[in-house]
DNA sequence: TTTGTTGCAAAACGTTTGCAGCCTC
DNA sequence: GAGGCTGCAAACGTTTTGCAACAAA
């Protein structure tokens, strides 16, 4: 039974429910940023979403952005990948828990896996004093171009 | 079989086994932010290992500890974990193998816990044109103090 | 001697803040 | 109507950069 990750409908009333358990307003833009998310469907950051919502004709300012995606990471419904120094992506919950990052340390290039195994080990710890929403798992490593490239960069050095 | 994560000797012979191959320079400065890694065994950051080489008489540019961490990244021997927008943490890549962490979403706390299964199991991952060399795992969600708040503030609301 | 590395200070960048005005409740 | 939320611009803090001086190979 795979249900859609991107649900606009299911992932906003789970919002305003949010919104009045912890007696905060529903506004206007944390709607409309929330449902530019789900359209998204995959990694998206700051300015990506803020021109997305302007070619939209739906001005905000980058502040609120910041702001409602603060929100929706403390109601666990977006998360955030710094998979470099300079490279932060955030992510819908609900997509992120089918999949595992591959970092590639020299180039930085991302690519996802699945692997059900290991999302069921994790979701099955128990924790002393904690309650689990979910998890990111990040595997660093050298991809098959990087690793090529430095093997002939080294062999130049040592023909030189 | 359990060796030690934070061996100075065998860290540094690597290191600059790496320098050589690469065709870099072994400088003073690299060697003893190096040792003083080693010597920290735990996290840490880039303000606090500033203040412990000068604690210890040894001058270096912020700029130059940046430069070495980002080369013992390359080397893989460092990890970065980026707890939060604001909390980022460095580690020898030995000493991060051995566990995963647990963060509360909330207050921000994080705590480490091991798990040598699913350690294993990702070990044994094949992926596809990767050379994995280590990976993070970050489990988020909410610790026992924030969760006891969070529904007294809820109950103060419903009673006001 | 060559050229990679460092220190310094200035710049860059993403993110946060303060405050007046607006809009939800 | 009260006060939470927004937009704007200025402030912030970490990381990066450019360049002259230095030192490893």
């Amino acid at each position: 039974m795979n249900t859609n990750p991107y649900d606009i409908d299911k992932i906003s009333n789970f919002f305003n429910e949010y919104l009045m358990e912890h007696g905060l307003r529903k506004t206007t833009e944390r709607k409309t940023i929330l449902e530019h998310i789900c359209r998204i469907q995959g990694h998206f950051d700051v300015d990506m979403l803020h021109e997305r919502l302007e070619n939209d004709n739906f001005h905000v300012s980058k502040a609120s952005i910041y702001n409602t995606i603060e929100l929706l990471m403390n109601a666990c419904l977006v998360v955030r990948h710094q998979f470099s120094t300079k490279v932060v992506r955030y992510e819908l919950k609900s997509a992120a828990m089918g999949h595992h990052h591959v970092i590639c340390c020299c180039c930085g290039a991302v690519k996802e896996i699945r692997n059900d195994k290991i999302a069921q080990f994790v979701k099955d710890l128990k924790i002393a004093k904690f309650t689990q929403e979910y998890y990111s798992m990040y595997i660093y490593g050298m991809c098959s171009k990087c690793k090529y490239r430095l093997m002939n960069d080294r062999k130049a050095r040592t023909e030189k």
